[in-house]
RNA sequence: GGGCUAGUAGCUCAGGUGGUUAGAGCGCGACACUGAUAAUGUCGAGGUCCGUGGUUCGAGUCCACGCUGGCCCA
């Protein structure tokens, strides 16, 4: 059988067409799985995509990489079992939904049924999946699409809930609030989506107050204190110390628990005193602040005398000094007095011993107020989470039924218990009359109650912007609303611990991005309130006092039958037959009884999708309800990847769920690759039009050259900017060459009849220089490419091959074979050749195969098809129908040879810098030339470049290579220091050190060189010198024209013979006449006879010295004279004008 | 505002542990080569290695502070 061969330029497009044609009639993918059945597994997990959107190029990126480790594996001989899989749930298909009804969730319930509303989710969210599937198949994206997890489906919830009740059991799921944005007005928590309507910020007038806590003195704070005993008038060492902070919403005062700084921001004591009640105190505040609150002309020492002794008198502005310095750090941990304590009428608080301390928080700054921020946890976001962080309490009063409750009610009045101001709205919530000219706001009470207190330092009004509702315009009131969550906060060492054994690619996303989430976690806040997702599978009874978390179907079953039986349900909805479904309403609609007897309703509350995409380790194999064993056999992933922005999203979740389940990581090797951008570094969007099509770019470029360049361009955790003239790029550079590289190789096997036969192979020491060292090449490639698919890199694996195909294999090895495959007759040597290409041709098809799934398999069939049947009968590596059934090759070490890559390197330098030494002197590389001069200094590069004397005179086309050493006498070297050496040696004195060795005489280079030491003087002292302390070269030879690159020098001899100008003559005369024959349309094998016409000397004399080597060259019986000729075509070059004819010699 | 990340030729990117002349491909200009030929080679132009300060005999590389872009969070 012949080798196909294929007409240029190939159409990459229809061999990923072609090769996925294939692969589908012959079921290769589900091959690739059960053939491993088995062999150890290589565990993969999918993170779901939503088929809700159509998918983007950045989707065929970050599928190649997954795909490119999966398929690694599978050649590894490691079984990779890939289920697919689908996130159906989630705020963006609600939207969708809501845009094309034209409704909101105001109207669910009312407009539409939640019934029909999760209908129109159920259909929306696979919208596009047709899409998505032609899209993972046509980029050739091995997953398995028949069988996917789906976590809208039954048994994906119900493994859900199991998750959660095992959770539930441990402890480790329970109910607590949130600071949400809450509208007492409509009695509604607000979304973020609608807190993000316009309009909805705007501008107030608030007044605001600069609070004054008083410090505890203690051991932690007295450092406060130890300022000098100041022995003027009004302060000493016993005045109280306040610290500063200033509020726009006074009413949270009464609620504050806590104090932040920053730890990094510098903050002052200064001495002054309270403006309203003009008492002595000491305040901190941040020192970049203070020049805001305190004026310069009043500050003590500077504006006004030391001696100042006016305190207390009538002026506006306030006297002060700085008595001491500290950073935030050092604030941290001191305690303060409650402001609105129980001495001054208000409710007791259970917290009081924990709480009113000082904390760190990365949120403050001394953009505005005192750079030091007032925590009350209940009524904002940042305060709770920085309260959870320190285990500062939140201020809690009991109600009526003694239950701890917020000082505001959620109809936005202060509770009865907030004494003097109790049962007052801390807004306008009720549209009142405000224009009396006695009427106070409660902030505005609140601030006079203060000024008398002596706790307020400053009072104004502010203009600021500030949410509202966008429903009743009223202002929004953050506050705590119930919220369950998952105690991720009771695992967190153990997270943070595991996770340091897991592989990130890149590094500093699981140390930095994701370590720091980790370092600064709170607890996972699983409620939504929402239709379309995993209900919280929790029944409660109305007084809360009782519940139940529910852990399977079976059990709510159970369960409900017990309410029947209570008479609390009238039948049993899951036993009636039909279709279970576990969303909104159906679950809403169920009621169970409690061992009490009390009626149990479900916590309204969805949970969190990422729960549903954590869970899927579980809950794609309906664990833990069944198939145990396939999940222990599943989990851990050894691997995943997805984009970065899923740090705190999927990768969390999965960690999360893995500790805490399993207590184990959930996932062991893990890519968080970046994003794709356009080529000019924006961001792709519809709207800007600058997105790419994914399915125009794999019909245009074929998907191979896609995933090449998506994956060679930049590492996959960078952001790629995605330029279509890239893909080009590939495509012509690295494809283009490795398919040329193909021809060649088909064109003459099949003119030969060439065979390649597995473990018939000529022996490596039968092969040629040029041959081993491809072969060598190709085992440090092996091992190379080997080795960066280990660590995960797959664009460093990609631009290994790329280089060997592009620089060794195709424009060294092959450019310098090139004769060998045309020459003659099958011999050893051509036999060699053939087997070598085929050699590099297969391994580099399987090497790429991961990264170019369509096109390792075409090159693979390509080259071995031919001998399928007899690898089949003999079971060799080759017999498998595909690359990727085949086992990945083994580097074979021992046939690397370095000194041999040396070497051939060194040709490879010698030759380019012949090439260019050419050039300058104006000799094309078809005249031959007598020797090129190559100055040595020792024997190992004399011999080394020996060796390969022959290829680099093949190459550049001289006749032998002359070495020159120190007995030439012509050699004139010079000497350059060796800065590492003498750098560690000298030190400081290595300039000088330098500036010597540079002005070193041919005679003390030649001393160092014989004796191994040189003594030279420097300053007055005596320095010896070693070989080793410098680089000696030669770089230039007298007379010559030389070219160098770093230590290599090589001088050309231009001198021109009779011989040599003939032998020239000859050789243009044969790239004429070959040229004549391909235009004639000759086949390589063909015969001719040629007639040359015309009366030229020198051509006659060419012809006579040269005619054995044009004859052989050009395939010639006969070449002869004819001045007569007339017709046939002229060849002109040089100076000539030769008439010529060809005549095949028909067979 | 915080965390992470990037900034090197017109463009896309390489540049272990610091070593004095910073590389490649593409693009551009010139010239060659020609039985792989819509391929290939050689030469050339092109650099404030984001900035400023510091450490060092020596910084693209280490440290500090900034600037600009990106992602995540607030």
């Amino acid at each position: 059988m012949k080798y196909s061969e294929y007409k240029q330029p190939l159409n990459y497009a229809d061999v990923g067409t072609d090769i996925l044609n294939w692969w589908q009639e012959n079921g290769i993918f589900e091959k690739s799985v059960s053939t491993r059945e088995g062999q150890p597994t290589f565990v993969f997990y999918e993170g779901p995509p939503s088929a809700n959107g159509a998918p983007g190029i950045h989707h065929v990126m970050a599928r190649t990489v997954k795909d490119i480790f999966c398929r690694y594996q599978t050649l590894l001989g490691k079984q990779v079992s890939r289920k697919g899989g689908w996130d159906t749930h989630g705020l963006p298909i609600e939207l969708q939904v809501e845009k094309e009804l034209g409704i909101t969730k105001e109207d669910i319930g009312k407009k539409i049924s939640i019934a029909e509303y999760n209908q129109r989710c159920r259909e929306t969210v696979m919208r596009f999946k047709a899409q998505w599937d032609d899209l993972t198949q046509k980029m050739g994206y091995w997953v398995d699409l028949d069988d996917p997890y789906i976590t809208f489906e039954p048994e994906y919830i119900e493994s859900c809930w199991a998750l959660l009740k095992k959770l539930y059991d441990k402890g480790l799921l329970y109910k607590g609030y949130t600071i949400q944005p809450y509208s007492p007005a409509a009695g509604t928590g607000l979304s973020s989506h609608e807190l993000n309507q316009p309009g909805t910020y705007r501008d107030v007038k608030d007044t605001t107050i600069v609070a004054q806590f008083k410090v505890k003195r203690d051991e932690t704070s007295e450092k406060l204190f130890a300022a000098p005993v100041w022995e003027r008038q009004g302060t000493d060492s016993q005045t109280d110390v306040f610290i500063l902070a200033w509020t726009t919403t006074p009413w949270t005062l009464a609620a504050n628990t806590g104090l932040a700084v920053g730890k990094n921001i510098s903050y002052v004591v200064v001495r002054t005193i309270n403006p309203y009640t003009k008492e002595y105190i000491r305040v901190v505040l941040a020192k970049a602040r203070v020049k805001s609150y305190f004026s310069e002309f009043t500050e003590i020492g500077k504006s006004i005398p030391s001696t100042y002794s006016d305190w207390g008198s009538e002026t506006k502005q306030i006297p002060w000094e700085i008595e001491a310095e500290f950073t935030g750090a050092d604030l941290v941990g001191i305690n303060y007095e409650r402001l609105f304590g129980q001495s001054k009428g208000f409710p007791a608080f259970e917290g009081e011993e924990k709480g009113f301390r000082v904390v760190a928080g990365d949120f403050v700054t001394t953009e505005d107020g005192t750079g030091i921020v007032h925590i009350s946890p209940t009524f904002g976001a940042d305060d709770f989470r920085v309260a959870q962080l320190n285990d500062i309490p939140a201020l809690l009063v009991t109600d009526a039924e003694g239950k701890p409750t917020p000082i505001v009610d959620r109809t936005g009045r202060y509770v009865p218990q907030m004494g003097e101001f109790g049962g007052r709205l801390v807004k306008n919530y009720d549209g009142h009359d405000e224009t009396g000219t006695d009427y106070k706001t409660l902030d505005e009470s609140i601030a006079i109650r203060m000024k008398g207190d002596g706790t307020a330092f400053k009072v104004e009004k502010y203009e600021h912007t500030y949410p509202h509702c966008w429903r009743t315009d009223k202002p929004v009131l953050y506050y705590p609303l119930d919220s369950w969550f998952i105690k991720t906060t009771a695992v967190k060492d153990r997270l943070i611990e595991l996770n340091k054994t897991i592989n990130w690619k890149p590094e500093s996303t699981g140390s930095g991005r994701f370590g720091n989430w980790l370092e600064n976690l709170v607890d996972w806040n699983l409620s939504r309130s929402r239709y379309w997702g995993t209900p919280l599978p929790i029944w409660r009874s109305q007084d809360g006092s009782e519940e139940i978390c529910i852990g399977s179907i079976a059990q709510l079953s159970a369960e409900i039958d017990k309410a029947v039986a209570a008479e609390i349900m009238t039948h049993n909805p899951l036993t009636a037959g039909g279709q279970i479904d576990l969303h909104r309403p159906y679950v809403d609609d169920i009621f169970l009884v409690s061992p009490t007897g009390q009626a149990m309703y479900r916590e309204t509350d969805l949970i969190d999708v990422w729960f549903d995409s954590g869970a899927m380790p579980y809950a794609q194999w309906h664990y833990p309800l069944e198939n145990e064993a396939k999940f222990q056999k599943n989990f851990p992933a050894d691997f995943i990847a997805e984009g970065v922005d899923q740090t705190r999203g999927w990768f969390f979740t999965l960690h999360a769920l893995g500790v805490m389940l399993e207590d184990s990581v959930a996932f062991k090797n893990v890519i968080a690759n970046g994003l794709v951008l356009a080529k000019d570094g924006q961001k792709m969007s519809k709207r800007l039009g600058n997105a790419v099509d994914p399915f125009a770019t794999i019909q245009q470029f074929g998907p191979d050259a896609t995933r090449w360049y998506l994956i060679a361009n930049a590492p996959p955790w960078d952001n790629l900017k995605f330029d279509p003239a890239g893909v080009t790029e590939v495509q012509r550079r690295f494809f283009g060459t490795l398919f040329n590289t193909y021809s060649f190789f088909a064109l003459y096997a099949n003119l030969d009849d060439f065979r390649t036969r597995e473990f018939d192979r000529i022996p490596l020491t039968d092969l040629s220089e040029l041959d081993r060292w491809v072969l060598s090449k190709l085992q440090s490639l092996i091992l190379e490419v080997r080795g960066h698919y280990d660590s995960y890199d797959p664009t460093k694996a990609a631009r290994a091959i790329q280089d060997f195909v592009t620089d060794q294999l195709s424009n060294w090895y092959v450019r310098l074979s090139r004769r060998r495959f045309w020459k003659g007759e099958l011999t050893t040597d051509k036999k060699a050749a053939f087997e070598t290409l085929q050699e590099c041709l297969v391994v580099v098809a399987q090497l790429m195969a991961p990264i170019a799934p369509f096109f390792g398999e075409w090159l693979y069939k390509n080259m071995t098809d031919g001998m399928r049947q007899e690898a089949l009968a003999n079971n060799t590596p080759l017999a498998p129908e595909s690359v990727h059934l085949t086992l990945l090759v083994e580097a074979n070490t021992s046939r690397i040879d370095t000194a041999l890559e040396e070497r051939m390197e060194l040709a490879q330098r010698i030759s380019s810098l012949t090439h260019s030494l050419r050039k300058k002197s104006v000799l094309k590389v078809r005249q031959p030339l007598q020797r090129i001069l190559v100055p040595v200094l020792n024997d190992t590069t004399r011999d080394q470049v020996g060796m390969v004397e022959d290829l680099i005179c093949a190459e550049v086309n001289v006749k032998h290579v002359e070495f020159l050493d120190d007995t030439s006498g012509v050699l004139v070297k010079s000497v350059k220091p060796n800065f590492k050496r003498l750098g560690q040696q000298y030190g400081p004195k290595l300039k000088v050190v330098a500036a010597r060795i540079q002005q070193m005489t041919p005679e003390e280079i030649s001393t160092l060189e014989s004796t191994g030491t040189l003594v030279v003087e420097i300053g007055g002292e005596q320095l010896n010198l070693a070989p080793d302390d410098v680089e000696i070269r030669t770089d230039d030879l007298p007379g010559w024209l030389v070219a160098t690159d770093g230590p290599l020098t090589v001088a050309l001899d231009v001198t021109l013979t009779d011989e040599l100008r003939r032998e020239g003559v000859a050789r243009e005369l044969v790239n004429r006449l070959q040229n004549l024959r391909k235009d004639s349309g000759l086949e390589v094998q063909d015969k001719i006879r040629i007639t040359l016409g015309g009366e030229q000397p020198d051509l006659a004399a060419a012809v006579q010295f040269f005619g054995d080597y044009i004859r052989t060259e050009t395939q010639a019986l006969s070449l002869t004279f004819n001045p007569e000729l007339t017709g046939g075509v002229t060849l002109e070059f040089d100076d000539y004008s030769v008439p010529a004819q060809l005549e095949v010699v028909t067979a």
